[in-house]
RNA sequence: GUCCCGUUCGUUCAGCGGUUAGGACUCAGGAUUUUCAUUCCUGCAACAGGGGUUCGAUUCCCCUACGGGAUACCA
């Protein structure tokens, strides 16, 4: 062979080397393309009350896996309960998720207009053998509930009409009896793998034939959630635990249904103070609730993710994007949580602090301006300044009220806290008499110029600047507490500063 | 009643067979701030009880107690 064949020869294999690994290599990208399917998840609240606490963490855990994951947000109303559904209540669950910044990914699914497809798939289980019609009664079943009640034995549906015959239900049929749809409860144990329960088995015969077409027609939720969440594409489940026992009747349906089961990752229950479950008459929270009493979306989030879920850092504090980033199933646990509002507070406080004044001004603004403090056309860069003073002591939005006040109002009251505290010298009308006599002679209200002059005045009288700046503070504010009081003085101006200093000395008259 | 799930400071999150049981909120004390708040430091404070398994259990198993959920022609 010569050197050329040879060359010709290895460059002939590279070719088909080459050409076979890229082959192999599409093939493999294809392959996994199609079973890393993406993730798909759904927020599924019934519009039958305000959105609280505990379904804007569900949503909230649904988002960030889902931004996590690159996956989908979807959100379902689940509104099948007509006697209780409103149309206002959904509005409010829409705006109050916009507000969250928890807006879905796609146009939300409305239960009741998928009711035919929840027909369609009881009709299948029918056809199939899979589910049978029941004509009992209500007031027979009732009366057999409270008959096992009075034996203290467990209710179990009788199974009177699983096994009618064709004639028996043609009959029946035939005399316009109502009834309703029973499921058929296979034998066996159903089990599956959790996201954060892990593995649940439970025995099916613990499971009645639960109904699932009304007697009047409509589908009942075990139905309807477990169809749209397959025609949705659901590929995960994430919920709350009061879900984890209805997950067995659910997985028997996608498998009657010859449809795929998701994944289930089921969430601790967030409690009310004392431990019991929240609802609507007991500490349950609307989001609105929240938003009034000065919350930053940012700062509820950062609270509620913290709720059956930690990252164990010494300040937990964080922002939408850290929690996608650090959000983690793993380390969900399943103890119910009681939430603090104090901490709520102190994670909010820490958002305000994080928060540049000129993002904040916005929600500061209409505060101010439903006060009638200011006009529309009050002007930012005062708006910006004034919130920075501010901002520093704050940790809920309407506390830039209570002490925002004095910026734009003389107070008409005082601390008394803080005048037990600090105005107990017997001297100190005396001292705020000198302190508005020699501000009287300022030439201007910088904050420079007062502090100056603040401490020239305590140095003549040999007193400590303290015994003069507490005075000041009360009188100008009306709080022991506030920023930078010669800051506050600069805003105000003299005129205001030496005027409520008079106030003081008459209220303490 | 039955089934499922859970149980660490007051609250919350750590710990995944050997730790002085840790962090955060709250509370108390101190430092800084000429003052208050912020910030920083220090402190208080917990493995529900009983059996196993193991050289050794907060950690694994069982029982009891307590709590929650399901057991609906609610979702």
């Amino acid at each position: 062979m010569t050197d050329t064949r040879v060359r010709h020869f290895i460059f002939h294999i590279t070719i088909y080397d080459f050409c076979l690994c890229t082959f192999i290599f599409l093939l493999y990208f294809l392959c996994m393309n199609q079973h890393a399917q993406k993730i798909r998840v759904r927020f599924a609240p019934s519009p039958t009350g305000h959105l609280h606490i505990g379904g804007v963490r569900t949503a909230l855990f649904n988002y960030l896996y889902a931004r996590q994951m690159g996956g989908t947000y979807c959100l379902r109303i689940e509104d099948t309960d007509k006697e209780r559904s409103t149309n206002a209540n959904m509005q409010e669950i829409l705006s109050a998720l916009e507000w969250l910044g928890l807006s879905p990914d796609e146009t939300p699914v409305i239960q009741s207009e998928h009711s035919q497809e929840h027909l369609e798939a009881a009709d299948q289980l029918l056809r199939e053998g899979k589910a049978y019609r029941c004509f009992c009664t209500k007031e027979g079943l009732e009366a057999d509930k409270i008959k096992a009640e009075s034996e203290k034995r467990a209710y179990r549906y009788s199974g009177r009409c699983r096994e009618l015959s064709e004639n028996e239900i043609q009959a029946k049929l035939d005399t316009g009896l109502p009834y309703t749809v029973r499921f058929r409860i296979p034998e066996g144990i159903t089990r599956f793998k959790d996201m954060v329960y892990k593995d649940i088995a439970v025995n099916n015969e613990e499971i009645d034939d639960f109904i699932i077409l009304r007697s009047d027609g409509s589908p009942i939720y075990q139905l309807s959630v477990v169809v749209d969440d397959a025609n949705m594409n659901i590929t995960h489940v994430i919920r709350g635990e009061d879900h984890l026992s209805n997950t067995p009747k659910q997985i028997l349906l996608y498998l009657a249904l010859g449809k795929k089961v998701p994944k289930f990752g089921h969430l601790p229950l967030i409690l009310a103070q004392d431990g019991k479950r929240l609802s609507k008459r007991h500490g349950a929270s609307s989001v609105d609730e929240f938003k009034e009493m000065g919350f930053l979306p940012e700062g509820l989030l950062n609270g509620l993710a913290l709720l059956g879920w930690g990252d164990n850092m010494p300040k937990p504090i964080f922002s939408l994007d850290e929690l996608i980033k650090r959000f983690d199933f793993a380390r969900v646990n399943k103890k119910g949580a009681i939430f603090d509002p104090d901490k709520l507070a102190w994670i909010n406080g820490q958002h305000l602090s994080r928060s540049e004044a000129k993002d904040m001004w916005p929600f500061v603004k209409p505060l101010w301006q439903n006060a009638g403090w200011i006009d529309p056309g009050f002007s930012d860069e005062d708006g910006i300044r004034y919130t920075d003073l501010l901002k520093s002591r704050i940790r809920l939005l309407n506390e830039f009220v209570l002490y925002g006040k004095y910026l734009f109002k003389d107070p008409l009251t005082f601390d008394m806290k803080a005048i037990d505290k600090h105005l107990q010298s017997p001297d100190i009308k005396k001292y705020i008499s000198i302190l508005s006599t020699s501000f009287q002679s300022l030439k201007s209200s910088s904050a420079e110029e007062m502090e100056a002059k603040l401490r020239e005045v305590a140095d003549m009288h040999e007193i400590k600047a303290s015994m003069l700046i507490h005075p000041l503070r009360i009188a100008v504010t009306g709080f022991g507490v506030s920023p930078d009081i010669f800051k506050i003085c600069e805003i105000l101006g003299l005129e205001t500063v030496i005027r409520r200093l008079n106030l003081l000395k008459i209220f303490l008259v």
